[in-house]
DNA sequence: GACGCTCTATGACCAGTGTCATAAGACTGG
DNA sequence: CCAGTCTTATGACACTGGTCATAGAGCGTC
């Protein structure tokens, strides 16, 4: 699978790469090697930019994926008319569902990858808190402004990241995009509930 | 953590001990030597009765949570009087909190481990594919029985495997049940609505 | 008792890991 | 031009991974 790049520098395209490669396989299954390799560096660099080890590198590419999954909710916030809190979500949905067909289901989440296997790793799992932490901020801010009442869109933003990511893992498993879209629309049902004036 | 072996047959303890160490390392994470240390066997007897080496060790420990997980669903299916389906979902959420209290937020879903860091791995992808589906089956007939329509239930069914899936990530990010609380909440109220007479 | 089978036990191998050490190149400021 | 710093490049180390090979117990059967 060929990647594009966004950045000439060295450095970011390392912590690129490191994101990438954690979504398929994970923390323990990516090397060092791999990911200087995958980043066409020298494996010097990384030593050089990451002083840190493995576990700065792994945490700058958790703040990566964090700057991205709230880089277009901010973009959503900001546009002048408020995006319907339905629609916000299900384009959350449907970015994934492109995700995992362009990558043939391999590609998950490097949040989820670095919690299910770094859990007793205390800078890499409060790096895969801070991301879902400020995902979830992010996502509560555009369902509040997209019609739900403050708790509620909190809570909402809780339930959709969660039903999300685990749709994904079951994807990724049966190779079909059945529980994203099923998982979808059921998740589309409750909002359209909850958005309803008999509250 | 010390965990109660239910037999005194090396074979299914090493099967035990995998799943109880797939929780919270992964499949990469969990080393052979780990697994016979664990079950208090000998290094050979998991060559012995594992000729099919990790990979086969790992897809009967898959074979054994999907058990677990379907087990006490078919008893939900037995009693005489139907479960309604808020309650069948509350139950399951209510056992993992218990079970991530009760290990200080260390130990997940050996399915979900499984499939985040073995993707590439059609055996174990396979194997996790098949639990989630029976998971997934029994957990639809429960809802059918209590109260919903049948393509209902198989849609809720995977919302519910989804958000707790995902919310047991969040919340051993966050060391907290917080989420496994909101999802649940959230997830309950949806079920009112899909419930609810007025359909 | 000797055989055969199941199971236990241990040592070795090679490929892989993250990290360290060291040196060579590149490029800027003087 | 040259000194100094940033970056690249490679080799080595200590360790762990899964697997293979082989031998040793335990035990019932002919």
């Amino acid at each position: 699978m060929t990647y594009v790049m966004t950045s000439n520098s060295p450095r970011i395209r390392m912590v690129e790469s490191t994101a990438m490669l954690l979504r398929e396989h994970g923390v323990t299954g990516t090397g060092m090697r791999d990911i200087a390799e995958h980043a066409q560096a020298p494996r010097g660099s990384l030593q050089h930019y990451f002083p840190g080890g493995k576990d700065q590198v792994v945490s700058e590419a958790l703040v990566l994926v964090g700057d991205q999954a709230t880089g277009w909710l901010a973009k959503v916030l900001a546009a002048d008319d408020p995006m319907p809190a339905r629609s916000v979500v299900a384009k959350m949905f449907e970015g994934w569902q492109r995700a995992l067909t362009a990558s043939d289901y391999l590609a998950g989440c490097p949040i989820v990858a670095t919690v299910t296997d770094a859990v007793a790793n205390d800078q890499l799992r409060g790096g895969a808190a801070q991301a879902f932490d400020r995902w979830a901020v992010a996502l509560t801010a555009a369902l509040f402004r997209g019609g739900l009442s403050k708790p509620r869109a909190a809570r909402s933003a809780l339930l959709a990241i969660s039903a999300l990511e685990g749709a994904i893992v079951l994807a990724r498993a049966q190779r079909s995009l059945t529980p994203l879209n099923d998982v979808a629309r059921e998740l589309d049902e409750y909002l359209a509930g909850v958005l309803a004036p008999t509250g």
